[in-house]
DNA sequence: GACATGAATGTGACCGGTCACACAAGGCGT
DNA sequence: ACGCCTTGTGTGACCGGTCACATTCATGTC
């Protein structure tokens, strides 16, 4: 095709005009699919088009309508299975609009460093979907200015941080509740829980919806323990727990943290489910396969992402309502780590 | 600040122009660190960015100068630890250059969805990051056109896979090679492979790896198992080997795949490492938290991330040269998943 | 004192599109 | 025949920057 040796620049609008004996305008309406062109016109410019291999300059196409098409997920983490999997939801359902996908990492909570990040993001152009699971994410929703486009993908449907902006939740509440109902079902006389960061100062909606289930059933509400994101907090965690004979049941406020627990009550010489019920939270691919694999509750990160990215989409195009948005209902499944309490107890 | 209600547009220089009573152009020069403005000039142009609180337009400037300041990673998966990994070490090295993260999901690894695929990534403009790990990278990176700067993340040095592009990668080769004589050095005949799906029709560079520690050592050269890159595809193979009770000892091509092999030995009654020996590749967060904590490969996937960007970089900004690097040498961890064969054998 | 030199600043065109408007040709009502 | 609306097309300005070049003024040199 390319005859000539040299990086010859792209075509653009007026190079297909000027081979189709056309105005670049008539290319830039044959572009748009404007009604009123001749056929005959539309025929010719699209040859042209096809034949110098012409795209549109996206880059221009935003600076000159203000549209960039484009969005930026602004997390805090992007290698934890939620965030990840939230991250792919956004990129399936942007890629399926045209839209290309940004990402920016919160690498510190710090109320200056957030703000700086939201401004880098709000730079790129187009949208942003803030996942404002923790700290720094909740602080990057609340950075960003009143005028630009923003969804949320936040935990709680309570206290909608960002004001009245527009949020897509799962029900993170809901799913804690139900599996601490489900430990104390099994005979369990409480169930302690191993936290993930809280959102806010307060507490997290799964902290929430277990101390919802264990105030329900009457039981007694022990003092949630503080993990981390990581095994590594879980098995800090899991070793004080395990000192505690009394300990019968563990809720984890995700996957990771269940597997660090899992590893500090075996090194405590505690089996589970026999002396010791634990269940996760989120479903990670993995969990499955562990031993003894995880009761957990399922939730559609995926989904998240896409319905984010839907709703952020109907925002930038003001064809959809911007209606906060409550993506699937959580599930609880049931594996191998969650069984009676002993017998003895 | 903003004392009228009305959403009014950022503001552009010259409209710091006209507030600082000079000449766009003058503007210009103080925002690009020009050495001749006055200084007192250039502190009422300072006073007046800082006061509209003056922003630079990315979109102008990347129409207006070709540089974009932009990378797009395209990639197979978000999800998985590794591609999750170098996509973090991109974005970390690209927000402290302040360049913007693009991603591209390559969702099929069929020709014609990948070439298209790149064809949007090609209009965000600003640098190509691919990660050809796997057929659908290896065929992206292949399909992008020569005048586009791209750098490739791949496995093997053996054949660069892009012809003269430049490309960074770990020495998969290395890591495998060495796991295999460890597992060798404890005593067992063979070791038998789970592969994770190969970048190539050809074999992978970790099965290379493998495949030159066993002949090293003169031992018996299994047929590679095929698993898929989760625990599901290992769990598949680990049925298999687990009805053979001459296997002693299994490397797997990640962690994932470990994790399904673990859990299908367990299943059919073979303890590890007592009768079993497993390694895995990666080192996973989770992988030292597993029962039995999995021996395996630690590769630095974030430092190869930062490197993929780091030499992008240089091409773009014509600065560094360009030649093809390794990244780190890869590290044994050995933890409790591996020790001699059962003494009956 | 005339003239080259360099520092400081301004002007106009351009990047590749879109938008608002102008304008020519054809059909229709009167 | 005239005006008027509709269809098809072209022109100029604009988005917010950069770039190449022109201009002004102070300074140093012969």
């Amino acid at each position: 095709m390319n005859v000539t040796g040299h990086t010859r620049r792209p075509a653009s609008i007026r190079d297909v005009a000027s081979a189709a004996g056309v105005s670049y305008q008539t290319v830039s309406r044959v572009i748009n699919g404007h009604p009123s062109v001749k056929h005959s016109t539309r025929e010719r410019v699209l040859a042209a088009i096809d034949e110098l291999g012409f795209r549109r300059n996206a880059t221009a196409l935003a600076l000159a309508s203000g549209r960039s098409r484009a969005v930026t997920v602004l997390t805090a983490n992007t290698t934890h299975y939620g965030y990840a999997s939230i991250l792919q939801g956004v990129e399936e359902a942007a890629r399926a609009a045209s839209y290309a996908v940004g990402i920016g990492v919160l690498e510190s909570a710090e109320e200056v460093a957030v703000a700086a990040e939201v401004r880098r993001a709000a730079d790129a152009g187009g949208g942003l979907i803030v996942i404002a699971y923790d700290p720094a994410g909740v602080g990057a929703l609340a950075a960003v200015p009143a005028e630009l486009p923003v969804v949320g993908v936040v935990e709680t449907p309570a206290t909608p941080p960002g004001g009245d902006r527009p949020w897509v939740w799962t029900d993170d509440r809901e799913a804690a509740y139900a599996v601490t109902r489900h430990l104390l079902s099994l005979g369990h006389e409480t169930v302690h829980y191993v936290a993930i960061p809280s959102s806010t100062r307060r507490t997290s909606a799964r902290t929430t919806g277990w101390r919802q289930a264990l105030r329900e059933a009457g039981a007694p509400e022990p003092r949630p323990l503080q993990g981390n994101w990581g095994p590594a907090g879980g098995h800090r965690a899991g070793r004080k727990l395990a000192q505690d004979p009394s300990v019968t049941a563990i809720l984890c406020g995700n996957d990771d943290l269940a597997l660090g627990v899992l590893r500090a009550l075996h090194e405590n010489g505690r089996s589970v489910p026999g002396d010791v019920s634990v269940a996760g939270f989120d479903d990670a691919p993995h969990s499955a396969y562990l031993t003894p694999s995880l009761t957990t509750a399922r939730l559609d990160f995926t989904g998240l992402g896409r319905a984010a990215f839907a709703l952020l989409h109907g925002v930038l195009e003001q064809s959809a309502p911007i209606a906060p948005h409550r993506v699937s209902v959580p599930e609880l499944v049931v594996r191998e780590s969650s069984g009676p309490p002993p017998a003895h107890v």
